[in-house]
DNA sequence: GGAGAGGGCGCC
DNA sequence: AGGGCGCCCTCTCC
């Protein structure tokens, strides 16, 4: 368990916990601290001992364990480690694949923050994110500021193994699931979403003109910038200042407040159309151009990094490669190997069903009994069109006042009032500074001091109206925070157990080996992408298919709300939807 | 010249 | 007066 000052301390510690016997009786492969010593333990035993595993299942004699007790007929082993994200790409790499872990880090995370954490855990010390590639900092770092004392892996393992135990089960559920995620995410990002450079450069080619030289503008934004500097007499503006852009729009007549291309639609001058233009095609530019394909793509692989629990509902994010944000006209250029295919699925309409779900929202769960929940209202009479439905649940779950969807809410509130109730009685808590959590366990965080201090003051006696404003404005966004957060949270526990049983279902069946076998490429936050050999892609279908259903059980028990997904098998990520 | 804030926009 | 992100750009500040 690393704390603080990074690499001197005990950076890792491989543990094999022995699941039979009850005990923890785990095994610390090394507790040194000495940090290349941990490394070549990784890199050569770990390996080593996933093929003695491998001969022991086969009948043959194992040569030379690292844990001699393990029987081939128990569970696989849980390799026990602080950082699944630090420690397990490296083996990816080496070729070795693990089949669970138990990530410490992850796990801690929980269970300081979880109110359904047994009394007693004490949460470890702050556990510093630690990649690879900041070493060089990091070992910097360490010289001006001593590390606390580090926590052996065992003990931390001890620690969290028996807050676990008194804990309700969802928490170890979603400790198990947490875990299992890392594994996947770190898969997914080291087999890669195969992603076609030539049918890339040819988009761009055609919507940006030819590639510019270092420095330049591609010739089509080029174009549409001086149309736009001539319709407003500025021929030295640089569109990609909003402040610029806005004084001279203002100069030029025109009444807008901001420069969102969404405002700019409802106007009508000659500059409005090229600069519509140029802001689409600049961005894609910017962020999936040339560059981004030269940073990111190697030997047809796009590998981006996932970050379980990057957010704070434990939904994932991502670093480099904006992996969640590929914009809908790039998906082209994701395109199955040859003799492949992609099975891209998705779920449909999966927050309002989990709300349904969680909330024991009968009615609800009625409507939802069809493939499309949106539809199913409208059906049983509660709203009369699916726009109204769709727009009056994003707004119950997003806190949504104004417009359309505030005029429905009252109809839907009446006809599913279990489900409106719930997050309500979420956003009070979030109003009053309180916090919520997820149907598994997972807390939101607690508001800052700044907040309660800004709170307090409004309470005082005769506060200033500024004030009174100011906090009741705060307390509002903290209870759109805690209502959204229910909802959100467990639509990723949800998320998070589809990809736990898909990983496994394929494992299971095809091995783990992704350069012939089916395999994870893609997730983002309702929809995963497997790619596969074609004469397994229907076969693989209908596991997304049934591990999607397996994932609502093993959350809602045998619940009335159905988790349908749309799988569908094609060779391009944009023939999908 | 690097850090950080803010505008803006892509995704769910 | 709509939840959560990441990333690119500009601009200000140190």
């Amino acid at each position: 368990m690393d704390v603080g000052g990074p690499r001197q301390t005990c950076l890792v510690q491989i543990v094999l916990e022995q699941l039979d016997g009850g005990a923890i009786g785990a095994t610390e492969i090394d507790g040194t601290g000495n940090e290349k010593a941990i490394e070549r333990v990784a890199r050569e035993q770990l390996p080593a001992f996933v093929a003695a595993r491998e001969h022991a299942g086969r009948g043959e004699a194992a040569s030379e364990p690292v844990v001699s007790e393990q029987r081939a007929d128990a569970q696989p082993p849980r390799w026990v480690w602080d950082d699944t994200a630090v420690w397990y790409p490296e083996l990816l790499r080496a070729g070795v694949t693990i089949e669970r872990c138990f990530d410490l880090r992850l796990t801690d995370a929980l269970l300081r923050n979880s109110p359904h954490t047994a009394a007693g855990y004490s949460a470890l010390p702050a556990v510093q994110q630690r990649r690879h590639h900041d070493s060089a900092d990091a070992a910097l770092f360490h010289l001006e500021q001593p590390a606390p004392p580090s926590m052996a892996p065992v003990a931390a393992l001890q620690r969290q193994q028996s807050a676990l135990e008194t804990s309700p089960a969802g928490l170890r559920l979603l400790v198990a699931a947490e875990s299992a995620g890392a594994l996947a995410a770190a898969e997914m990002g080291h087999a890669g979403l195969p992603w076609r450079r030539d049918e890339h450069e040819r988009l761009l080619a055609s919507m940006l003109g030819a590639r510019p030289a270092e420095g330049y503008r591609p010739e089509r934004l080029e174009r549409l910038a001086l149309a736009v500097a001539d319709a407003l007499g500025a021929p030295t503006i640089n569109l990609d200042s909003p402040a610029e852009l806005l004084r001279t729009l203002r100069s030029a007549g025109l009444a807008v407040e901001t420069t969102r291309s969404h405002e700019l639609q409802r106007l009508r001058h000659p500059a409005i159309a090229p600069l519509l233009e140029y802001k689409t095609l600049s961005r894609l530019w910017s962020a999936n151009g040339w560059h981004w394909l030269d940073q990111w793509v190697h030997q047809g692989r796009f590998h981006p990094v996932f970050v379980p629990a990057g957010v704070v509902s434990g939904r994932w994010s991502s670093e480099g490669g904006g992996a969640l944000q590929l914009p809908a006209v790039v998906r082209s250029a994701v395109r199955a190997d040859e003799g492949w295919k992609l099975i891209v699925a998705d779920a449909a309409q999966l927050e309002p069903r989990v709300l349904a779900a969680m909330s024991g929202d009968s009615a609800m769960a009625r409507a939802s009994s069809s493939g499309d929940l949106y539809q199913g209202m409208v059906d049983v009479g509660a709203v009369e069109t699916r726009a109204q439905a769709k727009y009056g649940m994003l707004g119950a779950m997003y806190g949504g006042t104004t417009g359309e969807s505030a005029k429905v809410l009252p109809r839907i509130a009446r006809a599913f009032p279990r489900a409106i109730g719930f997050v309500e009685a979420a956003a009070q808590r979030g109003e009053r500074g309180m916090p919520v959590s997820s149907l598994l366990g997972r807390g939101s965080p607690e508001p800052s001091e700044a907040w309660r201090e800004l709170q307090a003051a409004a309470s005082a006696e005769s506060p200033d109206p500024v004030t009174v404003r100011r906090a009741r404005s705060a307390a509002r966004s903290q209870g759109r925070f805690t209502r959204n957060f229910v909802v959100q949270a467990t639509a990723a526990e949800w998320a998070l157990a589809w990809i736990a049983l898909l990983r496994g279902a394929l494992r299971q069946r095809y091995g783990a080996d992704h350069t012939t076998s089916p395999h994870l490429v893609f997730f983002v936050h309702d929809e995963l992408i497997v790619h596969a050999p074609a004469h397994h892609a229907e076969d693989v279908r209908e596991l997304m298919h049934r591990t999607a259903a397996d994932a609502g059980r093993l959350l809602f028990g045998e619940s009335a709300v159905a988790f349908p997904v749309n799988a569908v098998v094609v060779d391009g990520y944009d023939e999908a939807k």
